[in-house]
DNA sequence: AAAAGTTGATATTTATAAATATCAACTTTT
DNA sequence: AAAAGTTGATATTTATAAATATCAACTTTT
């Protein structure tokens, strides 16, 4: 199994990254653009996706096309997971930040201005990491609420 | 305002539910079969909805039609609430429960055989009641956490 | 130098989700 | 008796979400 450093190494230009995905760039700038991916940027603005980037993106595709879920449905849902529990952010943080006060969105898209997680690189976040599926923040509510 | 228990009657067969609507009588059962709503029947197997039944069905509506939120999409949002907090149901009952366990659907949709809501009525469940959007859930979420 | 990539914008295609309709045979309500 | 409702199944329509393409002018990488 490969170590964490290499699967998170952003190295596929975005024509390499659609064909392994057997999609085409467009799709990729287009989810990029509806807050699903924060794909890695260089310093020249072009993008590389990681191998955990593919595999985020597949399962974006399936939540897609397989369950059904709209664009939409999938941020609504990204917003339903609890940030806060896992950043440890003040009281005060929270009460300037969307992605705890309302469910817009994902909190990548919509963290408040002036909070702990502004200035961060929400790519390199746990949140964005390991909660990108249904699956994964129905579990963390659960065994959130269930270690209480 | 209107008493709970008014609000809360299931007057309107059908047709004048959906006019109230302006939407077709299929529709409303294609919502119900897709678990979306559980209408009063009588023990004719003759549905009526309520005032309720009428502000949930806007309420779904609204999501699909401005929110473009899929059916699916719903679902899956609605399997996000954390029922077994509401219910306050024993372990035994959560580890046999798919409301519980997976992220299917609705609880009222996929909830465990032999447990306590088995045979509940769940039209009538505060989970079914009053958590019927997603910012009620979100909301409950963060409540939650937060009073922990 | 050629290929690949960027941006923002707009356009087009395609599959399909949502909505609605039809059918038939039945029951219930008015 | 007529109208409204039920079931399950299938069919059709419509709007649109998702995907992809085009454009142009630019920068970066090979």
């Amino acid at each position: 199994m490969q170590p964490e450093e290499s699967i998170n190494l952003p190295i596929y230009p975005i024509r390499t990254a659609a064909k392994l995905l057997n999609i085409s760039v467009h799709t990729l700038r287009m989810y990029e653009k509806e807050n699903l991916i924060l794909p890695f940027k260089k310093s020249t603005s072009h993008r590389l996706y990681s191998e955990s980037d593919i595999k985020r993106i597949k399962c974006i595709r399936s939540a897609i096309n397989e369950s059904k879920i709209s664009i939409n449905g999938i941020k609504t849902i990204y917003a339903m997971m609890p940030c806060w529990e896992v950043m440890d952010c003040s009281k005060q943080d929270r009460s300037r930040c969307s992605a705890f006060l309302r469910h817009s969105g994902p909190c990548w898209a919509v963290k408040g201005e002036d909070t702990i997680c502004a200035k961060k690189n929400c790519r390199e976040c746990s949140v964005y990491q390991d909660y990108g599926d249904c699956g994964a923040i129905k579990n963390f509510i659960r065994n959130k609420l269930t270690s209480l």
